[in-house]
DNA sequence: TCCATATAGATGTAATTGCATCTATATGGA
DNA sequence: TCCATATAGATGCAATTACATCTATATGGA
């Protein structure tokens, strides 16, 4: 059974953590607002869309890639399928179910976001360390992970 | 200026960053709905004013400690003060402000919301890295941050 | 075949957040 | 003193998220 009380050096770095984590994410949700972007979660449920290609992708496999509540992407893909971004068919082995496709328009939202979004990577994260510390960082922070599959 | 498209080790470094960030902060918010206890916000705050003691905090002070917008600390601090966590006194010196102040009951609520929130951090970080690990994770994150005030 | 249970996805409603704006008090000149 | 501007904090309203639950189809026995 573990110890209750967390030594400072785990205090101290779940802190930095989460501040720094979330000083990240929101300095590059300001830089795709300022860009009249979508946010984040489009580009992430974009990105999985597109890396799945034509045949597209069941919304549970994207619940798993993606993180996030399944009644988070049933009301996201709404959002995206209104604005021609995804489009959703019917599956014909599975009565319950869909696969969705993203569209040429989302393929091409994708790429305008990408282009922000890998800009503020860039200088966020890839300016301030060398590979090698970026590698090292990587490797601790898969070790904070969940289940630790291997790769 | 810097390179528009980030390297291979950014993008990964940066995608483990914020799933492992999420996950933790999913599984200790998790816990704290498990015990019945408000949810990591309500940490924050109360272990900024038990800090300050009985002075207490203005709300403008707690904004740049806790890294919530103006608009979510003072609802955040209505719904505080709903509950007897925290009291609001005018200040006097300055008319269009206030003091917060935490209630015993806000340190009995902190207390308690610390009992498992620091077993998460136990769990979820203290036991998977070495104090040396934990160090050197936290001078990685350090480097991250915005104005990397010394310490 | 029939039923109990599981899975896929959607949705009503409440709570929270984001954005813009508002009120009230301060402050620093002219 | 008066006014323009700044600062502290609150709030109306729209969008998003959380929670619970719902509908519909699958699936695996009995």
């Amino acid at each position: 059974m573990t110890k209750k009380s967390p030594s400072p050096e785990a205090v101290k770095t779940w802190g930095r953590l989460m501040s720094v984590s979330r000083q990240l994410v929101e300095k590059t949700e300001d830089a795709l607002k300022a860009g009249g972007l979508p946010p984040l979660a489009w580009y992430d449920v974009l990105h999985e869309l597109a890396e799945a290609g034509e045949g597209g992708l069941r919304p549970f496999e994207l619940i798993d890639r993606v993180l996030l509540a399944q009644y988070n992407v049933s009301r996201l893909l709404a959002r995206l399928e209104a604005d021609g971004l995804v489009e959703k068919l019917p599956v014909s082995d599975d009565g319950r179910g869909q696969t969705v496709r993203i569209t040429p328009a989302g393929r091409e939202t994708r790429r305008r976001l990408w282009a922000v979004y890998g800009k503020a990577i860039s200088e966020l994260m890839g300016d301030k360390l060398s590979a090698k510390e970026l590698e090292m960082l990587a490797g601790l922070l898969g070790r904070l992970r969940d289940a630790p599959i291997m790769e």
